[in-house]
This record gives C-alpha cells, sequence and structure tokens, in this order.
DNA sequence: TTTATTCTACCTACCAGTAGGTAGGTAATC
DNA sequence: GATTACCTACCTACTGGTAGGTAGAATAAA
C-alpha cells in the first residue's frame, strides 16, 4: 500500500509542476524504481489516477477545512491564501484545479465532473466564510459574497501562474495580500 | 503563405482549448486538411510553431495597446479586462499566457524565454497605466502600481479558469468588474 | 520565345521513441 | 491455497521528425 501512496504523491508532484499532460505512468515507474506495467496494478488507467489526484486533493481540502472550523472569518481567508502560497513556496507548483482547468477540455468526463465538484466545494466555502466576515464586519458590507468568492479563487490561481512567471514565489503573496486589503478596508 | 497562417490559427485555437500538450502536429494536419509532414515546411519543430504562436500572441497585444493609446488609464484597465472577456465568450477559451504556465516546466527553454517576456510586457505596460492612473485619481490613492498591476493579470487569468469550470463565461467579467469596483471605490 | 533552372507547396513512406495498456507469470505473505 | 505486489514481455496508437520525391508556377538564359 506504501508504493501507491508514494505513486500519488509523485504524480500529484509531477501533475503540479509539469500538467497533466505532461507526465507519463512512466516518469512515476523511473521515480519509484519498478515497472510502468506495476503501476496499473494501482491504477488501472490513466483516468483512473487522475480521479485519484483529483479525490486525494478534495479530501486534503476538506481535512484541511475542518481544522479551520474554529477560526474568524478573515483568519479562513488568510489560511485559504496561505494554503496555495505554500504550494507557490514548493518549487512554483501551482494549484491542482488550475492545472486540470487548462487541460480541461482534453479530460475524461468523469474527471471533468470530479473536478468541477472539487472547485464547487471550494467556493462554497469561500462563500460561506464570506457572508459571515461581511456580516460581522470583517469585510466590507458593501461586497456580495459570492463575486467576492470567485475573486479570491481567481487571485490565488493568477497569483501563482504569475509567482511561476516572475520565478519569485512571494509575488503570489503580495497580490494576494493587495486584495486582502482592499476586501477590508472600509 | 495562406496556409501557415491558417494552421496558426488553428493551433492557436487549440492551445486555448486544450492546452500546448493537448493538440498535435496530426490533429493540424487533419483540420487543414494536408499532411502531416507538410506542417514541418513551414514549422520546423513543435517548438518553432509554439514560439511563432507566442509572438504572434506578442504583436497582436502590441497593436491592441497601440491602439488604445489615447485612452485613460481606467479606460485602458477596462479594455484589458474586455480583451479576455472576449477570450472566455469565444467558447471559454483562456489565455495562451495562462496555458504555457502550466505546462511552463515541460517546455523548451526558448519557449520559456519567449513566453515570460510577453509576460513581463503585459505587466509593463498595466503598471503604467496604474501610475498615471493612480495619479490622476482614477483609482485609490493607496494603491502600488506593482502589486496593482499583478492583481489585475491574476484576476483577469484566474477569471478565465473560473469561467470555464462554471461553464459560463460571464463569471470572468463578473469577477474582473468586482476587483476593478474595488479598485476605484474611494 | 523557347528552354533550362529553381522555388513553392505539398506528397508518400518511413523513423525512433513514447503513450497508455494488457496478458500472463512469479515470489512472498497471509 | 489464496491474495498481494510486483515482474517480463508484449501490444496498438500516436508523437515529433526526416528522407526523398513531385506537379506546377516563377524566373533566368539561350
Amino acid at each position: 500500500m506504501e508504493t501507491k501512496a508514494q505513486a500519488l504523491e509523485i504524480a500529484k508532484t509531477q501533475l503540479q509542476l509539469r500538467g497533466y499532460n505532461g507526465f507519463s505512468f512512466q516518469d512515476i515507474a523511473n521515480e519509484l524504481g519498478i515497472k510502468k506495467a506495476s503501476l496499473h496494478y494501482y491504477f488501472s488507467s490513466k483516468e483512473d489516477l487522475g480521479l485519484a489526484l483529483i479525490e486525494d486533493y478534495a479530501a486534503a481540502f476538506q481535512q484541511w477545512a475542518d481544522k479551520l472550523a474554529e477560526l474568524s472569518p478573515y483568519e479562513k481567508i488568510e489560511k485559504y491564501i496561505l494554503m496555495f502560497y505554500s504550494f507557490a513556496q514548493d518549487n512554483l507548483k501551482i494549484c491542482p484545479a488550475g492545472v486540470f482547468c487548462v487541460d480541461f477540455n482534453a479530460l475524461p468526463v468523469r474527471m471533468q465532473k470530479s473536478i468541477t465538484e472539487l472547485q464547487d466545494t471550494q467556493r462554497r466555502w469561500l462563500e460561506k466564510a464570506l457572508i459571515r466576515g461581511i456580516k460581522d464586519g470583517d469585510f466590507k458590507k458593501s461586497l456580495k459574497a459570492k463575486d467576492t468568492a470567485n475573486l479570491l479563487i481567481a487571485a490565488c490561481q493568477g497569483g501563482l501562474q504569475l509567482a511561476r512567471f516572475q520565478d519569485n514565489c512571494r509575488v503570489m503573496k503580495s497580490t494576494c495580500q493587495t486584495l486582502l486589503d482592499l476586501l477590508t478596508d472600509i
């Protein structure tokens, strides 16, 4: 079972560094030191691996969100940005969801559905936090939760891409901080 | 010469819909109704095609920017967002630069350089408009041009991705409008 | 004005390499 | 003896890319 988890971990890294069409079973096998065919023992197809990757990330997000339940809306948003920032810090990785977006039209339908769901979950979580945050005065009263949630996701995803182009992970942080300031300032 | 331009156009569409690793010479040849080998008459390698794609987009941006020289800073930013929105309107395409970001680490060095330059050009253009806009009072005085330029790019790029996931191009528009409001409101 | 040459815009046929994937086997563990 | 965790050995389909050829248009030389 160790091997499967390792394979998944390698795949996740490759995905975030090179995109879904940018890595192969062979790459993973090489890094693991086993044969490519053996990977099919764990993942019957690349679609299968892709789905596992998405589910994994979805589960990690859920777990992450659960830990933050007690925090204030503002702190939640801060942590959300920080989560993305930690991607950038790690070799300028980008978010899995962002990766899949680019390849979206070249993806199997089941993966498309799964990734869309994941994205929806994140948006709903953000929206919920923002609704409370706006009511509580953490954020500007004039904000609409839905649009703001989208803006936050966009800034985080886009921020990761900027960081990669500028070869500097702090760009992502300052970009999102700029937005955060705009959301709170009265 | 017509064929080369057509090939480039098809490649551009494929790139924006499926990513750089999501289309092949064969795809383009099929759509053109010529043989794959004949494409190598125009583009000696895929890297060559990729570079042409980037240069093409860079030239188009320059031309676009030149036409806007007389507009006010605020109008320029508005048009910038609208340019991205027109991508989304056209089959939920995303920005070429955003596409290349995901595949970045899997790209030939020359392409990496070229795409980074393009991104820099856009950022400088935005920054210049913002510096004037902030001084003129089009935008909040407290804004830093550099960070704001990055935030705008991030929101546009990210907004396109959101639009694709939500299968609705207007999401991109409302996301960026939300940001624009935040940048102007006093 | 004819002839010779060269260029354009493709073609067929092929290459090595890699993609995802499968069939069937083996050695160790429960 | 069944299950687990691999393996070897293969397959088909496709990738980017090359070698060599050709019909026809353009250009230059006789």
